[in-house]
DNA sequence: TCTGGGGTCCTAGGACCC
DNA sequence: TCTGGGGTCCTAGGACCC
């Protein structure tokens, strides 16, 4: 079968664009998006903040350091989703196969909309053109065969870039690279293969076909994955599905280090309440409660419990996060809390449960406590099965 | 009366991405 | 004045069931 033509479209500094549209008279200047309190970093900043050092996850306060007359904004979220509605609809008038990877990232299968084009590279061209024209907003393309190979193309030019990457080209293109820059592995996996010997992406494949002990330690189950992805081999199947989120979860650093619980509790009400809020908007109920809590070490720890049936009461999330932190506080000052809630349901699945639960309640007139439970049991099961079906699906 | 084996769920921790 | 906050997925051990 022939090969499909997947594209990565990648928002050139996404936060910061959006702010130069906002405001043109910042077109040119330095400009940092994000937060400036206490642990506040570089969330976005434009290219012009760039040439003086100053990066994505940076401490604000270093990137003023290094750039003093650095403009530096918060974040307004509400634009940047306005305007990242404004690309993906742009992008839908081209194929209906997109997969949003984040608010300013996409997948989308181009197989059909080239049928009768000739030269993609001036039809790419022109498409970045016209969402610069149409919304202000600059991009970066990746053309290859798989989702991974697209990716990693679409990083190859940045602004207004446009790579495309044949499967013949992986030798040529991606092995030279360093292994930093090799999607799928971090700021942990990099080092411990810099330190077996691999230090381009090259070295990493050719280790993966040796089969080389080491480096099947490192890398577990994403030994297999990558070696698919290197061979041009990965996926090309571009999930066009609604995101349908699996967790809900809101978490603050503290103003100031703390070891009160009482001053502690009300930090966790508020992200109780958000969670809660924000789990209605997204019509979800939860059967899990995760908090979080980090050290002033930077020590994390999560614990979470599992309820036999699913909320987004405030109150509910409230007291179990609560119990969680009371049950498994050392004392200790912390600098971070945060609450989460997991395995999501939609309350149409819930009216699907108790209706059968009704049902065979009904049918059992002297439903014990035992029974109850055995129901809410094996109705819970399948529910959450099917969620890791999708998850294999979904590696697959 | 030396204790299998497969499967699922829950939990905790960790890596990665934007 | 070190190091955000939103997520997803993977691993691994224990409980429990058949």
């Amino acid at each position: 079968m022939a090969s499909k033509v997947i594209v990565h479209i990648d928002l050139n500094a996404f936060f910061a664009r959006c702010e130069e549209i906002k405001d043109p008279s910042l077109e040119g200047k330095a400009v940092a998006i994000g937060h400036e309190g206490r642990g506040g970093i570089v969330s976005t900043c434009s290219y012009a903040a760039r040439k003086y050092g100053v990066s994505s996850a940076m401490p604000m306060f270093k990137a003023k350091q290094l750039c003093p007359q650095l403009i530096i904004l918060p974040v307004d979220y509400h634009f940047y989703s306005m305007m990242s509605k404004r690309f993906f609809s742009f992008i839908g008038r081209y194929t209906t196969s997109v997969e949003a990877a984040s608010v300013d990232e996409c997948f989308a299968d181009f197989t059909f909309a080239l049928r009768d084009v000739d030269d993609p590279i001036s039809y790419f061209k022109k498409l970045q053109d016209d969402l610069f024209r149409e919304t202000g907003l600059k991009c970066s393309i990746g053309v290859s065969t798989t989702k991974f190979l697209a990716k990693m193309a679409s990083d190859f030019k940045k602004p207004m870039g446009l790579t495309i990457i044949h499967k013949r080209d992986i030798p040529n293109m991606i092995f030279p690279l360093k292994i930093e820059s090799m999607f799928g592995v971090g700021k942990k996996t990099s080092p411990r293969l810099k330190g077996v010997g691999v230090q381009t992406i090259g070295d990493l494949y050719q280790r993966i076909i040796d089969e080389d002990p080491d480096v099947k330690n490192i890398l577990g189950k994403m030994y297999f994955t990558l070696k698919d992805w290197l061979e041009g081999k990965g996926s090309d199947e571009v999930e066009t599905e609604k995101w349908d989120p699996k967790s809900i979860g809101n978490s603050t650093t503290l103003p100031f280090d703390s070891d009160n619980p009482s001053v502690i509790k009300k930090f966790f009400l508020d992200l109780a309440k958000e969670v809660s809020e924000r789990s209605k908007r997204e019509d979800k109920l939860g059967y899990t409660i995760q908090i979080v809590i980090k050290d002033v070490n930077f020590k994390s720890f999560n614990k979470s419990v599992t309820l036999d049936n699913p909320t987004n009461d405030k109150n509910v999330i409230f007291e179990q996060a609560w119990q969680l932190f009371n049950k498994n506080f050392k004392g200790v000052m912390l600098r971070l809390v945060g609450v989460t809630l997991q395995n999501l349901i939609d309350p149409k699945e819930m009216a699907v449960q108790m209706s059968l639960f009704d049902y065979e309640s009904h049918q059992k007139e002297n439903a014990t406590k035992i029974i109850i439970n055995d129901i809410n049991r094996s109705l819970k099961k399948p529910l959450l099965k099917r969620a890791s079906e999708v998850k294999k699906d979904g590696n697959s």
